[in-house]
DNA sequence: GTGGTCTAGACCACC
DNA sequence: GTGGTCTAGACCACA
């Protein structure tokens, strides 16, 4: 399911913090979906069982999931769902802003918007 | 002239080399343009001379300064600003397919572009 | 006439008892009322029958109940609702010191009590 | 500064987070003071680094740091003091309740604030 | 020097 | 079985 690049510089736990929250947004995980436990996913991965605990604490922290001792993980409401969306969107505000301040033209990039849109389908 | 973030949490020298590759694509540096001394830099921003000069070493390295010893540091050929626009284009796709897979709309992000375009002018 | 929030990060068995010893002070329950058995009690919270016996042990171990093999869990002497007033009293003056040292003013408290007093009505 | 009981229950880490958030709100860390190293105060109070790291890493999540790596750790914008104290605030409107759900009389509460206002100055 | 990450391995509480 | 905490010890990046 997950996958880390052990030749990515980003630490591992942000490697998987960052996939699960693509899952909610894309909506591969729902609200009160189980995630894997701990040990098995570390298992899966070959990392340390702690180091998978790690990015699940913080996800538990920003709210993205709740934790029931003895039981295990799951996605906390979907309501976050949306503000993933949003932290997309604004990003694409700021790349926008860039390129026009590298003087690329509106219609160049809108020819990438219908080509990728293509692509999707 | 650059702007550094402490709180951040990309490596200030990472922020200025940034900020140097940017200001070479927008055209505000030009080739052979002097860069500021290493030691009048950091001063200026209040940072480790190291820094400043990990920051050009690397830039250096990448092709985008040469230096000549006793005399500073110069921005290399400008051709790089073509490669920093295919840059910003390639991650400009990246993201496109970003949002169609979070199931974003077309218009949601042509409506951008076009908010984004009447802030530049 | 229990509830039970698995997402609390306080243990199950200790929420019960907690809502056991509040409803002893408060006066719902009383010397020699029968308590739920652990099977229908854990089955209508849909909770482990284990977790509800340990609950009934500790506060049996606390002298809070008494348990007759094979009738039940039975409120032990009520003198115990005295106790919990004081320890609700002694929680109160060390919350107040609290406060103080936070610099929090009186009269802000004090318009506390008063709203609460009024809701309680 | 800090003092850590092990006798204690609650985790290490989480004692020391409490504290400092404490001291925040009560005004003796303030804005842009740097907190001691993770590796001295590990020593200080004879705990791994890793769980003082845990802590201030928390605490930054949360907002109350900021953390320029290769500097040190420093208390964020006072403006958490004020959360801080709304949350002092909001537990004692929590127990006020409560004590009038034992039918503690409001007198009694106020003659407590009233001994302890005395004890601070 | 600073903090950040990771591993290995141990122990605990809860269900 | 689940997650949570802690230690010891290693290595890295940054300033």
């Amino acid at each position: 399911m997950f996958v880390i690049n052990p030749q990515d510089r980003t630490p591992i736990f942000s490697q998987l913090k960052k996939q699960i929250i693509e899952f909610i947004g894309i909506g591969i995980l729902k609200e009160n979906d189980q995630l894997p436990s701990v040990r098995s996913l570390a298992a899966d991965l070959g990392i340390n069982p702690n180091t998978v605990s790690k990015a699940y604490q913080e996800l538990e922290l920003q709210g993205y999931l709740y934790t029931i001792t003895g039981k295990g993980c799951f996605i906390a409401k979907t309501i976050k769902s949306e503000d993933i969306k949003n932290n997309k969107l604004e990003e694409f505000r700021r790349l926008s802003k860039e390129c026009y301040r590298y003087k690329i033209d509106k219609n160049t990039l809108i020819n990438i918007l219908n080509e990728e849109e293509v692509n999707e389908c």
